[in-house]
RNA sequence: CGGGGCGUAGCGCAGCCUGGUAGCGCACCUGCUUUGGGAGCAGGGUGUCGGAGGUUCGAAUCCUCUCGCCCCGACCA
């Protein structure tokens, strides 16, 4: 390709929207550009990067058995009504009608109609397993797209469902293509990592997400310094801290603020502390005697979840152990309506007991108008509070908390789990390592379904006995520009992308630098055809540009290998090689440099195809 | 959805407070010089100041409404 007939727009400035690398180098080095929010048209470089990432998926979904359909975008909302979907997905699921006023919906994910597609033709058992996908654009009408194609609204992703006819050929397949997808993220040159993500219902270990490693990732997983304990911080789980010090191994399981002794329940005025910062910084002491009581709204009733100051509650360990639908922080009138004071109040201590027209224990009666019946409900608490010895909880009256408060003594909980968010220098729930918290773009996911989908649908066969049976499905998805974002997260510098051959838009940049030479022009055509002939993809800079504009547009567009071809190394019959991805340029004969790029290729494409690993 | 901000040339921005000929840098077009790391000189403006309404002799500027976009938060198979 000459550059001059490229549509190849760069920039020499990125748009002030733009806000990571990624979105800025692509943006930059005419690859994308945005037609609405979240909305981007691909340009040639762009869609050349899209392509060879598509090529691998395909490739290796192909190698690993999987078979390539299409299916529609728009889908007719009779296959979301009957999965149950249609009322559950939230407004990212873009509904349309057409002209006769029948409801459709842009597909973000295609779980109903591959079940449609395949319980109308597969009887038996005989035709199982099967496992079928497609790459296609899906929309998804995120709250807030940023970041370019890493959480676009319309994007492109490879999805695969497989059907089967028994857990344990769905539970190979799942290996299957655990192992293809560490194929797949090898061979596009990434850094990554699998983590254990939510499986939600479905439990166990079935549930992995390719996480790219990367500062600017949205997601955050923690990941054992000793074994290979890896998992989304959401999923992520956590073991007694010992002696409530973070991070500290202890023989210590349980009252880990050790041997203090307990001391009398007193309310102290607290005027407008409100944070755990706010509260332990006025009371003069540290988080850790904090216990954060956090009200929640679900489809169970309102909560309350008890963490220690220091901690962050997970909100997916609670909705689990609720086995809710749905769950939310509770607005201020809830809060108000359950605990009679307003957020930053809320406490353990005699919450239950509002509405009843009983004081706190110990303490004289109080006020209680505007509360309500709380005998019902629940409160939860992680493991983490039991170490708490004399806490710090608020008082469920403005600008109060009580101080020496003690867990039995003073209220009881319901129950203890695991309900905070993993940490940094958290202990590793499977040994005595320790969790160190990575940033991670989350590429890929495999999962298995179970039969959510196969009997809400019908989609059954008949087995050896002659049983009907609902398939169990599994289903695995990978974000294809996605990846081509993480990529450059990964390799770039202060000039621009540095790509990894496989993903590269062009193996070879040739710049001659003076296209009015004749001698120089001669020697460009040559190698270009050449190049062109052992099937390379191949970029001539034609245009008639000062050297330095040249050499700029090369470095942002990061194609692997640079051919300059100039007057001086044309005297020895040379040109200039120079990687992307090395600081220093050398001289090659002439005659040597289709043999010699040709290596370099071959070498790249090696390095990618390394054994995938098998499941931690 | 809550809070904050922005919309002026292809891109990045100034002008708005205090109403009076629409500007700067880069990019772009023409000519000459230059040609190994974003050149120099000369000439050229390519604009519905997001849109609609209002105030005014006069609106990019003030007011109202509206659309779009961005940031923070909430949300997220």
């Amino acid at each position: 390709m000459k550059f001059s007939r490229m549509f190849l727009p760069t920039l020499k400035e990125a748009p002030s929207d733009a806000e990571i690398v990624s979105h800025m180098l692509m943006i930059r080095a005419g690859m994308i550009r945005k037609i609405a929010a979240g909305i981007y048209n691909y340009l040639p470089m762009g869609l050349k990067v899209i392509k060879k990432v598509e090529n691998i998926v395909r490739e290796e979904m192909n190698k690993a058995g999987a078979q390539e359909v299409s299916m529609p975008i728009v889908v007719p909302s009779e296959l979301w009504q009957e999965s149950g979907r249609w009322d559950i997905y939230g407004k990212e699921l873009l509904r349309i009608k057409d002209r006769h006023q029948r409801n459709f919906c842009l597909g973000p994910t295609h779980e109903e109609v591959v079940t449609e597609m395949v319980r109308k033709e597969v009887r038996s058992y005989k035709e199982l397993p099967l496992n079928i996908y497609q790459i296609q654009t899906k929309f998804r009408d995120e709250i807030r797209p940023r970041f370019g194609l890493m959480r676009g609204r319309e994007f492109i992703m490879k999805d695969a469902y497989s059907f089967h006819a028994t857990e344990e050929d769905a539970e190979r397949e799942y290996q299957n293509m655990y192992d293809t997808y560490c194929r797949i993220f090898e061979r596009c040159g990434l850094k990554f990592r699998a983590v254990e993500a939510e499986t939600g219902a479905i439990g166990g270990r079935f549930s992995h997400e390719f996480m790219v490693l990367a500062d600017t990732g949205e997601d955050s997983i923690a990941s054992c310094n000793k074994c290979s304990y890896a998992a989304n911080v959401e999923r992520a789980e956590t073991k007694m801290q010992g002696s409530g010090v973070r991070g500290l191994p202890s023989n210590v399981s349980i009252g880990g603020q050790g041997s203090e002794k307990e001391r009398p329940l007193e309310k102290v005025s607290t005027p407008g502390m409100k944070t755990v910062e706010e509260v332990s910084g006025f009371l003069k002491t540290t988080p850790q005697k904090l216990m954060k009581t956090l009200i929640y709204n679900s489809d169970k009733g309102v909560v309350a979840a008890l963490v220690r100051g220091d901690y962050e509650l997970n909100e997916s360990k609670l909705k689990r152990l609720l086995d809710a639908q749905w769950l939310n922080l509770a607005d201020e009138e809830t809060v108000r309506k359950t605990t009679n004071a307003p957020s930053g109040f809320a406490g353990p201590v005699g919450l239950k007991d509002r509405g009843q027209g009983a004081g706190v224990r110990g303490l004289p009666p109080q006020s209680l108008s505007g509360g309500q019946n709380n005998t019902n409900l629940k409160i939860f608490a992680d493991y983490n509070v039991q170490t708490i010895v004399n806490g710090i909880t608020g008082a469920n009256e403005a600008d109060a908390h009580f101080i020496n408060v003690n867990i039995d003594r003073d209220f009881t909980i319901d129950s203890y789990a695991d309900l905070r968010i993993a940490a940094d220098g958290d202990l590793c729930p499977r040994c005595d390592g320790v969790l160190k918290i990575f940033r991670g773009i989350e590429v890929g996911h495999v999962f298995k379904l179970g039969t959510k989908y196969s009997e809400a649908m019908d989609a059954t066969f008949l087995n050896e006995k002659g049983q009907g049976k609902p398939m169990i499905m599994g289903c695995y998805g990978i974000g294809i520009g996605r990846t081509a974002a993480a990529s450059i997260e990964q390799n770039h510098d202060e000039k621009g992308i540095i790509w990894p051959m496989p993903l590269a838009p062009f193996h070879v940049h040739l710049i001659p630098v003076n296209v009015k030479d004749k001698p120089t022009m001669d020697v460009a055509e040559s190698i270009y055809k050449n190049l062109m002939n052992a099937g390379l993809d191949v970029l001539m800079d034609d245009r008639d540009e000062r050297a330095g504009i040249k050499f700029n547009d090369a470095d942002l567009i990061g194609i692997p290998i640079r051919l300059t071809i100039g007057s001086k190394a044309l005297k020895e019959n040379s040109v200039e090689l120079k990687m992307r991805n090395a600081a220093d340029a050398s001289l090659i004969k002439i005659d040597d440099v289709s043999k010699k790029v040709l290596e370099i290729i071959e070498q790249a494409d090696r390095v990618g195809v390394i054994t995938a690993t098998r499941l931690p």
